[in-house]
RNA sequence: GGCGUUAUAGCUCAGUUGGUUAGAGCGAACGACUCAUAAUCGUUAGGUCCCAGGUUCAAGUCCCGGUAACGCCA
């Protein structure tokens, strides 16, 4: 048995996410998760929501409320959506927890102490109306280029050109309109990545088996230009992890927070704390090597995004410290998700948000449509006609129709119960042969991280119990040898219990309907198919279940694609 | 402007270190079955592997140059 750590991308707070967050991060985690404790591992998988930031501030500000009250409620709404989801987290953090300020303090003072922190004075751009600096993208003006009035400080959307803030004319607050502006010197710290340069090119190096996604952006990053830059890990905002040095007071920087970037991994540590704290666990055998963590697997799960904050700054934070954390040892990093041809846009209200998704339709065809299609190799397109096509053909018609007609066909031959009587022959060897092949190669795919292959696989092993029905046809059969038939349809019926089992990390919901209609708790992995077939015996009563997933209709995909066609706010 | 990823059947995608007639699912056509959610199973058709060069006994796979889409950075 093996001890994994899995941590899935933390979700910003501003809003509810869409679906390509969801298949970008949090969902195949959960996939890994569910498999790795299914096949007896101790799994501890971790997220939570990342809440510090302008953007947090500013979308409680549009929400009219204090940002610790708007954080603390989208938390909960984040929360209740992922439980939606049947995301199977240990514990889902925030990264405005005591245990985080505690933690990034502690990391700041360390990496203090080992002489990677510069302190840097800069000018930036302060807004007396909302007593504050403001980013470069958040000043606006008229770009001096082409004239364009909604140039933003880093960059003017019309022509491209890139700006300086005080290239603007009229330049204004994008907050508040305020054009009373001016600049100030302001102090901050960086953290001197550019020192790690050399550890961590080795370190990436080193992971061969990562894939070409992870590796190629952290190279990138490392070796473009002038290489690895040192980082600010600090803003004058109100809403963060205070400036500490470990416990003690930073002087000349008082009144300044950690950069959202630099506090929101260590969250992932601070959240086992968390959890630790509520009940009763112990966090550090998970993290430090010196106390327990020396054989945890540590596996990350994000979208390509988040890549460069994995691969090169928070072990930057790791390493610089000098101290036995566990450093993450594998990165599985997605693209994205398109939506009817452009990208999904939380900022734009564009695309399917995961609170409209549980209202039209059950977790499990979400979950399983965007597995099996998740953006592993390139972007993936997400259309309805695709959606409606593949939810039906795999969830209703080959894994909920054999579900359906097994069952049914039991209890109109027998009863409702496992009829008794025959033994195997060629057809049920081959059969035993034939899905043993395809559980195993599920095994590997599932072990490597590998969504859509495993989904591919399991699909295969859902196909193949309607291909052995279709060629041994107990209800011919039963017409001439019905203790022949009882042996086919009690192997069947076992087989619904051994799909549901294979089945429960990417559909849950529809598993545990699986196995409540076989009347079973066994959800024992078939390592030994064989056996796995005579789990249910002869004599043991099931009902059947309802229909497992009704189909998606032409009026219903006509209505959603229409209504999800504009925006929302 | 710099860099990265991608380009394979109508659609969505597989193709390990270069090695026989390039694969899967969907969709299509035809057939079988009638237990089942008009579900299932089988057969067949469909590809100048983006274009142009090169290396090699052998290139979808490696190299060079283009083109296009997407993304990142400044």
């Amino acid at each position: 048995m093996a001890r994994i750590l899995i941590t899935s991308a933390i979700p910003y707070i501003n809003g509810i996410k869409h679906l390509g967050n969801l298949v970008g991060s949090q969902l195949p985690a959960d996939l890994y998760a569910r498999y790795m404790r299914a096949r007896g591992h101790e799994v501890m998988f971790i997220c939570a929501t990342d809440e510090h930031g302008t953007p947090a501030e500013l979308a409680a500000k549009k929400a009219g409320k204090p940002v610790a009250e708007f954080c603390a409620e989208m938390h909960e709404v984040q929360a209740k959506i992922g439980a939606g989801f049947g995301l199977s987290f240990d514990h889902f953090g925030r990264s405005s927890s005591p245990q985080n300020h505690a933690l990034t303090q502690a990391f700041a003072g360390r990496l203090a102490d080992e002489g990677l922190i510069e302190e840097v004075s800069e000018s930036q751009v302060y807004s007396n109306a909302d007593g504050r600096f403001l980013p470069d993208r958040y000043i606006e003006g008229t770009c001096p280029n082409c004239g364009y009035d909604k140039a933003r400080g880093d960059q003017c959307e019309n022509c491209t050109k890139q700006l300086d803030p005080t290239d603007l004319i009229e330049p204004r607050s994008a907050i508040s309109g305020s054009t009373d502006l001016e600049v100030r010197d302001t102090k901050h710290l960086y953290l001197k990545q550019s020192q790690l340069k050399d550890k961590l090119s080795a370190w990436i190096d080193s992971k061969t088996d990562w894939p070409v996604l992870t590796t190629s952006i952290a190279k990138k990053w490392l070796h473009d230009g002038d290489g690895l830059q040192d980082r600010g890990i600090t803003r004058d905002l109100d809403w963060g992890v205070p400036v500490k040095r470990g416990a003690q007071e930073w002087p000349g920087m008082e009144g300044k927070v950690f950069y959202v970037w630099f506090d929101a991994p260590i969250e992932y540590i601070a959240a086992t704390h968390e959890w630790a704290d509520k009940t009763g666990g112990d966090w550090q055998r998970w993290w430090r090597t010196d106390k327990g963590a020396e054989d945890v697997k540590y596996v990350q799960f994000m979208g390509k995004d988040n890549v460069p904050f994995h691969t090169l700054s928070f072990p930057a934070t790791i390493m610089g410290s000098n101290e036995p954390w566990k450093l993450v040892d594998y990165i599985k990093s997605f693209n994205y998700l398109n939506y009817d041809g452009g990208q999904f846009s939380t900022s734009q209200g564009r695309g399917i948000f995961q609170d409209q998704a549980l209202d039209i339709l059950p977790a499990d065809y979400w979950r399983w449509w965007l597995l099996s299609h998740a953006p592993e190799n390139s972007d993936a397109e997400f259309t309805w006609e695709a959606f409606q096509t593949d939810a039906n053909k795999d969830l209703a018609d080959v894994l909920g129709n054999f579900v359906s007609r097994v069952t049914k066909f039991c209890r109109s031959k027998f009863s409702e119960a496992l009829p008794a009587g025959g033994a195997y022959g060629d057809a049920e060897t081959r059969l035993i042969a034939d899905l043993t092949t395809k559980i195993r190669a599920y095994e590997a795919h599932m072990a490597d991280k590998e969504v859509r292959k495993s989904a591919n696989e399991l699909r295969g092993i859902w196909v193949a119990g309607n291909e052995y029905l279709q060629a041994e046809a107990p209800w011919t059969v039963f017409k001439t040898d019905p203790e022949k038939a009882a042996m086919q349809i009690r192997l069947a019926l076992n087989l619904i219990r051994v799909y549901a089992v294979l089945s429960a990390p990417f559909i849950p919901d529809a598993a545990a309907k699986m196995l409540s209609g076989m009347n079973t708790l066994d959800t024992s992995w078939p390592d030994d198919l064989d056996a796995a077939l005579a789990a249910l015996p002869a004599g043991h009563d099931f009902t059947v279940p309802e229909v497992l997933f009704a189909k998606i209709t032409d009026e219903h995909r006509e209505d959603w694609a229409e209504r999800f066609a504009g925006t929302r706010d």
